[in-house]
DNA sequence: CAACCTATATACCGAACGGTATAATAACGG
DNA sequence: CCGTTATTATACCGTTCGGTATATAGGTTG
């Protein structure tokens, strides 16, 4: 791993464990063995260094989305195929998730907010689309495809939470995702 | 307003805009057109600030709990007296609600986080006993209580979330709770 | 070899950080 | 009116912050 990856490696692992403002320049060159000199010379500043990291990370969500999402299906399908990439991209790196997911609540002027939200954004529209061009299966939505898209994200994102919490080493297996998009499709009820 | 709830709400402020860790005490005593000295007096330091703050306003979302939730009804009705305590609370101080969500949601060795934790850890456990004691309603939950919490508690964060992105000032009506538990306990298709 | 470019280090900048020693002021009980 | 206590300000502490001017080492290219 060249210089460029192992700081943004270091600085993933360090604003997991302690939050973008609380960690220092000098705390991610230090633990990657450089000085600064070096992450300015590729990243420009510290903000830049979270946004090549972002870009980077995202990229591979999309693929994970691509991979996993097919629009044509059973929308019990499609929901199990988005629930699918969700997960597979949290385990592939759950601090990155974890990060990400802490980013986006943060503080809405703080500027770590700010550059996560375009990625948050996009992939939320993604879901929005989803539910919209499922609309003949599921009947007059009402306008209410956004709704659905926060809940769809939102019982997703609370499980993976409760997956660190409870299971910090352990996978999430198939059935474990299609018990929670039956739960999420039919309610606690069924 | 003494200078200590006067720090307190100033403080709560720019927390919710900027973050825990990006906020100086100089700031804060600067808005409060007040000196250290004095935030020191009173809290003795930036995270009993944060303490001080966490403890007061969790308190009141006890007495919002104790008035809105009767274990003893149909778990339907029980659930929407939970929800509305949590939207009421919610719509008395939006700012504070959604800094708590943002330390909750912060990195896991970030003192600010481990301040909130245990308060938030609270009224997760009180959720779960809502459902344990509706067991012989909700038939054999097959010790999934806790998962029921964590979606229940998801679904309404996630609905706050996005009231505060889309409706700014808007207040969350009654219907709104309704169709949103009824979208928990019977499903999408419903 | 000379010029150049990439990548890294030494050493430093001014500003802001959280926190405090000390003293002045204000209010209150005797 | 005096002593005490609660409250607030001035001025400062050492440390760390994000960021940079400058230099050097090594490879590449003319």
């Amino acid at each position: 791993m060249d210089n460029k990856q192992l700081l943004m490696q270091c600085a993933k692992e360090l604003f997991y464990a302690k939050g973008y403002d609380a960690v220092g320049v000098q705390e991610i060159v230090d633990r990657a063995g450089l000085t600064k000199p070096t992450l300015y010379y590729y990243f420009g500043s510290k903000i830049g260094l979270l946004k090549t990291l972002l870009d980077t990370k995202f990229s591979e969500f999309r693929e994970f989305m691509k991979r996993f999402v097919r629009s044509d299906e059973r929308i019990e399908d499609v929901l199990y195929g988005l629930a699918t990439a969700y997960f597979d991209f949290f385990e592939q790196d759950r601090e990155f998730y974890m990060l990400m997911m802490a980013l986006f609540y943060s503080a809405r002027e703080n500027e770590a907010y700010q550059a996560v939200k375009p990625y948050v954004t996009e992939f939320y529209e993604l879901v929005v689309q989803v539910f919209e061009s499922a609309s003949y299966q599921l009947g007059n939505m009402n306008g209410r495809q956004r709704q659905f898209a926060i809940g769809f994200i939102g019982t997703i994102n609370h499980y993976l939470l409760l997956q660190c919490e409870v299971n910090p080493g352990q996978r999430t297996d198939r059935a474990q995702i299609a018990a929670l998009m039956k739960q999420f499709m039919y309610g606690i009820f069924s």
